[in-house]
DNA sequence: AATTATTTTGCAAAAATTTTCAGGTTTGTG
DNA sequence: CACAAACCTGAAAATTTTTGCAAAATAATT
């Protein structure tokens, strides 16, 4: 990895998480921790970070706490996205959708994976772009301004033509009797196509989608191979989905 | 393996992966490390890539990172935005490229203006969908890097199915011999699509890419129906334009 | 086709850069 | 205060770059 490269990915992190410590940056990127060091001083010489015991800081930290930048229950997708990070593997193809769920696990992917990722949400393809040894592949078609996520029967008949190893769904809703549903037609008919071309297909979901239903359905329960919520697996609310022979992370 | 195509293939992977490695360059091409170096500051000294301690970037990859968020000579990218917009008409089909001229046209399209656009740069659509009448048509495929936009047989392919009524393209290089010009192989082949396919051809250009070449041809300068600048069309330099039968604005 | 000129490439030793390591010192915390 | 973690310094190790030069390849000329 190139030296400019790490100080990048170190500023990118530091901007994203408001701080970043010495020692897990330098078992993220694998060098000494003397080099995490000496990378963050000449970062704080720039002026673009602020150097402390341990770590450093974002210049914006003292500002406005804009690190809750919006996003509804944060922590808990960075926890979702942890959990996720596990189904990867290298030289995987990775089809996902869109969403915040979905942008959470973008941004936590391990530097070292190299992958393929296709996807037809715009955000997301954004992040993706920012990592070093993923390949991007947009889908495209018209594109829904809300979900800001290619949908048409272009971008189905393109997904159509792949068989990727796993399905990543950012889920509204998700139910046993009723599975895996959402209220907007257009992104419905693209999630039915990903989750029919795919090997593997993993829902992501905060704990308050679990057992809601929303009017149209994506698919049964009995479609989806992985089911990852916050929440631990043996939580009484998770059984349910576990006995339909779901495994939940 | 020729010099030239040697370059040519490294600038193409910088632009794809945003950086190369010289150790990685000189097993995949097969020449010493040497021969890599020499070529990656040639290319350096052209200004087509950064040159780093064991390898290159982009110059995307650098100015994300050294954040001069300052679009350069903004103000003469707005001039040329608002003379672009009197080309548009209700209704049409629209295939734009990507670039900061093109962003500042897509910031300031004028709100009751309904048409589609169509393009396969990411942050121009990120613009186009902040329009309330406008629909917007993504062209998917592989994405480079360091243009940010749609790259591929799969994107040319559906480029020239269309027939969409202009085409306004960013413009790097521009001259009344060699026509228009880029150094990005990748994007040469799209754009080199979009004047194909198109009905009415727009270039968007600041003064100084004004009888400029760069190494790749996209198209002659016949095929350019209209030439926008931030100059008045009356500027000397704009002459030989005008006499060789385009429009400018 | 052969010769000459020019460019390009590969090599090796030395220089520069970057990373790691080893030690002693400082800092934060209970 | 004690103790562990983080820091600093300087030097070694590893990697990349520079430099000059000769061999090889390419282009130009006779």
């Amino acid at each position: 990895m190139l030296k400019r490269e790490r100080q990048a990915y170190i500023l990118r992190k530091v901007n994203l998480h408001n701080k970043v410590l010495s020692s897990a940056l330098c078992t993220e990127i694998n060098v000494s921790e003397d080099t995490i060091r000496r990378d963050l001083q000449e970062l704080a010489e720039e002026g673009k970070l602020i150097k402390v015991h341990g770590g450093a800081l974002s210049h914006s930290f003292n500002e406005i706490n804009y690190s809750t930048n919006g996003i509804y229950s944060q922590s808990e997708k960075k926890k979702i996205a942890t959990k996720t990070i596990t189904l990867l593997e290298e030289g995987m193809f990775v089809l996902t959708s869109g969403g915040t769920t979905i942008l959470e696990f973008a941004k936590s992917l391990p530097l070292h994976l190299k992958a393929t990722f296709i996807s037809g949400s715009i955000p997301a393809v954004l992040e993706y772009i920012q990592h070093p040894n993923i390949e991007v592949i947009m889908i495209g078609d018209r594109i829904s301004k809300n979900s800001k996520i290619t949908v048409g029967s272009e971008a189905i008949h393109k997904i159509n033509q792949m068989k990727p190893d796993l399905c990543i769904l950012g889920t509204n809703a998700i139910d046993i009797e009723h599975g895996v549903t959402d209220g907007d037609w257009e992104v419905v008919q693209l999630k039915r196509a990903m989750v029919r071309a795919s090997k593997k297909v993993a829902c992501l979901a905060i704990a308050e989608k679990l057992n809601t239903v929303q009017p149209i359905q994506i698919c049964d329960i009995n479609k989806v191979d992985v089911l990852i919520t916050e929440l631990n697996p043996d939580a009484d609310i998770l059984q349910p989905f576990i006995k339909a022979g779901v495994q939940v992370l």
